[in-house]
DNA sequence: TATGAATGAGCATTCATTCAT
DNA sequence: TATGAATGAATGCTCATTCAT
């Protein structure tokens, strides 16, 4: 086995084992025995239970944009996009809430460079929804004069509270994306002239 | 000082510490600093890290529960009470976040008791949410046919995301509630004839 | 209540403790709590919980010295003391074996003060052992020529042995004092010329 | 060294610190002290400090009494057995106080295991000594109609509290186990016809 | 005098990390 | 390179003792 598949193989055990049990309660010798090596071959690829925690959320959160963006750059309409971008989001909340949980939670953790490639990472996201928002606007399904923050905010919040919720409440059938797209472009609101 | 106040004395400090430093990282000792007291005497009054950890959660929960809900019982408008709201959330947000990271990320530490009063609350709070909702369709200023649960998921979505960026990224300058209020209702997209 | 019953209820309510949990399992509050006082009181009378102990079982160690020298004073005969003897010792092995069991235990708690008084009551006791053989040979019932470490050893030892088993084992029924005497004065060999 | 050796080492130096300081006083560090290793290394042999004088306490119940079944099956007569176990428990005399201290004093520390282990280790001690009295008889040495049970503890008794007296008192100088068997056969009293 | 709230020294135990093999 | 036995720093909790009331 390469060296990179040997890193691989531990940042995939360790990964488990910090979502099954967050980072304190997460063992060492835990993370090798899923890994089916010795606890001293951990440390001929990382320095510190830290590091394989960062390298492990790092991994996730870029593997997770580079995803993400994918889907956002196909040619495909603002609302084919959409629906797959929530599609998306929905298959992988579970693990993206518990890695976010533990990112979160202990800031202490992460080190200077993991909280840039994040932020980073965040911003990019970001710019993606925008783009995508641009070109809802050229397809004219998006009004031009909208604030793209609120917009933004407002397909991360839904996607990430209706799926939560239905990830968390253990909803069965089927997610209707449209409905979440259509809640969004039309809002609650009745008919008004102005706004 | 009362039996009470005391107890509040080390909740409060408690609730700071483990604000800073997360679940794990706050020393029993820290939190008697933090109160100004001796170690043991935390012990007088709780049973353990623990205990103190849930009763901080419960009472913040419960208290935050209390707030909101005086706030969507107030006799105001469905645009008075929503924008009240998003203003009280985003007073409150830095302190929750940081406790419900601690709550979701250390699930192994809530007892079956907090996980029932965090449950209800969250219930109680979306059925608070619902009757706003209900207010705003009989101020025909809600369109009496939307999903409701996709409504409350997306107020309390674009709150979360949208005020919670707003912290994140230390914006300055004054919250446009009305203006969350407005892409709440009349949402994104073009006009269209049919939804 | 005077001073000196106040001491005497600590005490008599920490051999109590003593006694059922051991020197490091009693809690002064446990104490505090068996005489119906404070604990802030105990320490009004008693310097350490040390102290307590020392003098509870100094007592109790004085106590039973007297009591026995009580009977072995009696104008009675060998066999009668003997028998009186036997049947005290069994009245207070519980109490004698658990304290002995704590004053054994814990050499470190005992002080050089304490010490001597067992020391002396231990010596006492032998001397009166003693005088009860000399008694009995005067009777013509012990022979002239015998060790008396001996025979005090087998005194002591078939009273604490035959005695602790049967308080051990708990025993029922009425314990036959005589052939106690009688397995010490005839031995348990066949009848021999010579010894 | 091996796994076995090694539990051997932290049994025997736990032993000793045990045996010199009582259960609460002997700290985990004073035994890997004793043993040259660090204290985590006992916790890879032993799960608490307990277990450690659990196993000290049973090992060496269990190997005294194989040592003493072993002098009583010898092919010899009576009394050389009989001299031969007061010697040996002259020899284990210091070693089995304080264990035997311990034992009792801290009936709470015993799991319900370990007093199985004692009591059948006693009642097996009880009945070889019986079969001890038993060759006496057949010897023509005992008596065919003693007590048995009195002359069982009148056998432990005297070993216990006159070799004990001995250690105890510091004397020097030989002890004359024929004569401690001899009191044991003869007893202290005149001959008398009938008893 | 009597109290009990407050204290902090002290210890068993855990587990990330090291290093000899 | 791979290992896991050995390590000891770090911390939650207990409880004898103090002292303000």
């Amino acid at each position: 086995m390469s060296d990179v598949d040997k890193r691989e193989l531990i940042i995939q055990s360790a990964l488990a084992v910090f979502i099954e049990k967050g980072f304190y309660n997460a063992k060492i010798s835990d993370i090798a025995e899923k890994a089916g090596i010795g606890k001293g071959t951990i440390y001929e690829y990382f320095a510190s239970k830290k590091e394989i925690f960062e390298e492990a959320f790092t991994g996730t959160i870029v593997n997770n944009y580079e995803k993400s963006r994918e889907i956002l750059n196909k040619k495909t309409s603002f609302r084919e996009k959409l629906a797959n971008y929530f599609e998306y989001k929905y298959n992988c909340i579970t693990i993206q809430r518990s890695l976010a949980e533990n990112f979160l939670a202990h800031g202490e953790l992460i080190s200077r460079n993991i909280k840039k490639i994040f932020f980073e990472q965040t911003i990019k996201h970001n710019e993606d929804l925008r783009q995508l928002i641009n070109q809802g606007i050229d397809e004219k399904i998006v009004r031009a004069n909208i604030d793209k923050d609120m917009m933004v905010s407002c397909i991360l919040g839904i996607s990430n509270t209706y799926l939560g919720t239905w990830v968390f409440m253990k909803k069965e059938g089927a997610i209707d994306y449209n409905k979440m797209i259509d809640s969004i472009l039309d809002g609650f609101g009745e008919k008004r002239e102005e706004n």
